[in-house]
DNA sequence: TATAAATGTGATATAATCGTTACATACAGT
DNA sequence: ACTGTATGTAACGATTATATCACATTTATA
């Protein structure tokens, strides 16, 4: 357990930025402080740190300005963090290049291991992955080379779609795709951005790899959003 | 071109065996002599040659137990010689591992074409393919991580099965797969050894990939024993 | 709890794929 | 040229994949 990465905190309530700067204290990172968007970029650009945990509701700047700046240069993992009502503001978030997103409130452990999540991902795209060319959470087993996908190493014979879908959320791993993103990519750019031929591709795929389909435990829902592929670390929701 | 290869040349008949001698001394190889497969056993032990070509009509022994029996401790490059007629035996050595035929009466650039790709094949199975994850000849190139086949640029929208087939012969580009083999991969061992499905799906990739169906560039047919992939190198048959 | 929005899922129609058949064509040997 | 064998190919039906619809269920929030 090697860490002192620095992160950077950008949040303007006073509350919550001790509360995160406490909780990544006490997890061993290096803290930065801003409590402004104008800050937050300067503060960036001297310090590089390892990651950035930045709140869309700043005072001066609109957060996803800032956020689009930073990826005008830079590859560094950030988080977003914003209120449970703005769906809408977590979909440009994602679409401008964030990592992945908080919702407020959000508990300690979520905090954390988003946090690890978004830093492993982002350090050279899953080594583990690449050099064995299989993907692997849980009893799922995503076989990049066969193209076949198992659970508890019975093939479960998924349709080409389902497979690229399946496949292209592995990939992703512990990130959340946006509905619009994921269709591109499946049904390239000319397809409409109705999501409803996503559902029901999703529901025939879990039908086929989870236990239980009404409560997933590889492809999650992030509701108003998009999904989530388990990343096999285990990320326990216990909301404050 | 730094080639003194040894080839070991296994056959009985004096006048072919001097044309062979000839031939291959001309183009800078190396060559070994043999009148029997008794005696071919003992130097191909002795001197472990590049390449063995094997003339399957031998006085003593069946010149397919001579293939057997080196294929039994070596993966040598083994090229077989059989006369026109004998389609079954061309079959049978392939099947026992030969990594081609020629028929006699055969021309000389055919056969230096012949033994050149078998040497390069078995040298690390095409280290280029390997590298680019790509096959490419002429207008024709498989792209093994898409999965996909293009003919100048276009992408000509295989099935799966038509990409199982191409992918597998641009695997053994240059070499002949028998009917057997070739379905055996495809549709498993259980399916039964009739070709005609094999026919089929031959003539719809044809239609999409060659220009002329019924004059092959990629996919050439070998009469009564399969098909092959043209490898890049161009085999001229100027059959004397 | 009531309500509206988002998501899940069965049913259905359309399209693509696949294996089979029947016949056409090419080729070798007589 | 005739004959038999091997290969190519159009056409058919069965199966499977796909997209769309309608409605059920879940979720977020008042």
């Amino acid at each position: 357990m090697e860490k002192k990465e620095k992160i950077l905190i950008v949040e303007d309530d006073k509350r919550i930025r001790n509360y995160i700067e406490t909780v990544l204290k006490a997890a061993g990172y290096d803290v930065l402080i801003s409590k402004s968007g104008s800050d937050a970029m300067g503060l960036v650009t001297s310090h590089c740190p390892e990651l950035v945990l930045l709140d869309l509701g700043l005072p001066d700047i609109d957060g996803l300005e800032v956020l689009k700046s930073i990826r005008e240069w830079s590859h560094m993992p950030i988080v977003v963090v914003s209120a449970r009502t703005d769906e809408g503001e977590k979909v440009s978030a994602l679409d401008l290049g964030a990592d992945d997103y908080i919702t407020k409130p959000f508990g300690t452990s979520e905090l954390l291991a988003r946090i690890r999540t978004a830093i492993r991902h982002t350090r050279s795209s899953n080594p583990e992955m690449f050099r064995s060319g299989k993907f692997v959470t849980g009893e799922l087993t995503i076989d990049y080379e066969k193209r076949r996908v198992y659970v508890a190493g019975r093939d479960v014979g998924l349709t080409q779609n389902e497979y690229k879908l399946v496949s292209l959320l592995g990939k992703y791993a512990g990130r959340v795709l946006t509905y619009d993103f994921i269709i591109k990519e499946i049904w390239g750019p000319n397809m409409n951005t109705d999501n409803r031929i996503l559902r029901v591709n999703m529901a025939n795929i879990r039908r086929k790899i989870e236990k239980k389909p009404a409560e997933p435990q590889y492809i999650y829902t992030e509701v108003g959003v998009g999904y989530r592929m388990e990343d096999g670390e285990s990320v326990s929701d216990d909301q404050d």
